[in-house]
DNA sequence: ATAATGTGTTACTAGCGGTAACCCGAGTCT
DNA sequence: AGACTCGGGTTACCGCTAGTAACACATTAT
């Protein structure tokens, strides 16, 4: 009884925590990254201390929310990495799945790009380097460890997987920021143009005519 | 005379400001980029209405002080862009300069990356996309102008050269975050391995032995 | 009945960005 | 000389934020 009480306190605890997390959801979407958690505890209709309780700081409610989207869009991107098809094919498809997503629901893009930030109080630390939203970091290593599984680049092989890794997913986030903001071009456009240069490209293509030597 | 007076009230304001700007730069690389208002007047042994009056605002005064640090990285990365070498070795300077600044001013670099962010008062607009730090559109842009006056890329050469661009900057920017946090290699390494990445050797690259025909 | 435990609230602190109001010294006009 | 504007400076404040302490109600165990 001892036990089954505690696991139904613990059930009731994590029905809770998913409603408040769905409630931050739709503020943080409406209002942006600096949803304020008043603004959030009034939308799942309670007050602060509740959201202080079951998260700790407002780092803590982020870092939840943003599992939760990174968790759903790593998933979509590891389904376009596997599947059956050629290479060239297969890095497309993630690239569009990829550009799909942020177009799709920018407002949790730029949100998950954008880390706590807040922790006004001693965050005196301040760690260098390591900044990046975590999403990014977590694309890199997933990523790096497909490539460092299925292709053979030779010695050194994890370490080459690895800056890959997190260079394409950098690639791939910077293109993706630019043209969403610009949309100077369709995303099949965009998806191409990016595989093109990962295809070399840019090695393979010769100078301007009338230039000098370069 | 009243002209003189004008430019010599212009002068003390400009040489003002920049003894601001500069007592906002050692707080910012002490602090970190919460550098508060107060914390940068004291420094720079005033109060806040006079950094107000100059910078209009903390977005104002970041601008200002990202603006120098952007302009001075983007001119050394253009020398190493306009080095009469061939095109690897000048992607390769380009590369390790940036890598090479980032190194050697990790808190600048971090400052660099960090939009003003803040700014809680009537922010409601939040414009989605765009929503990176400058510097990062700045490089893209300069490195796509390059790319595009240099390189032979077909029909819509323009278009190609900015996704190129910023796509670069991007893969630059990522790596070197992840490099400079976990330090998992040297420098040169690393140069070398984007550079490689850049020249194709993912397409290249063979099957793992043993993996199916994908 | 009474003690204990968990759930919720109100009311507060400290610090932030930003501003209004005042203050004082230097030059200017009468 | 004396009133008078005017630019540079400060103090004291506003509204807001993140985060917390302390109190109130219910439910359950003893």
């Amino acid at each position: 009884m001892d036990t089954t009480q505690r696991t139904e306190q613990q059930r009731a605890a994590d029905r809770r925590r998913r409603e408040l997390l769905e409630a931050a959801d739709r503020v943080v979407l409406r209002d942006g990254p600096q949803a304020s958690m008043n603004a959030i505890a009034a939308e799942a209709g309670i007050t602060k201390p509740i959201l202080y309780r079951h998260f700790g700081d407002k780092g803590g409610l982020y870092a939840a929310l943003a599992k939760r989207h990174t968790d759903a869009l790593l998933n979509s991107l590891r389904d376009a990495l596997d599947a059956p098809a050629e290479r060239r094919e297969r890095v497309e498809a993630t690239l569009d799945t990829y550009l799909a997503a942020i177009e799709a629901r920018p407002q949790v893009y730029r949100f998950l790009m954008h880390p706590a930030e807040g922790s006004t109080g001693t965050d005196q630390g301040f760690d260098v380097g390591k900044h990046s939203a975590p999403l990014l970091r977590r694309m890199g290593e997933e990523l790096a460890q497909v490539i460092g599984d299925r292709l053979d680049l030779g010695p050194n092989s994890q370490q080459l997987a690895r800056v890959w890794g997190h260079g394409i997913v950098g690639m791939m986030h910077a293109a993706g920021d630019w043209w969403l903001g610009e949309r100077p071009c369709s995303r099949a456009e965009l998806v191409k143009s990016l595989a093109d240069l990962l295809w070399g490209r840019l090695a393979a293509a010769g100078d301007k005519v009338g230039g000098p030597g370069f």
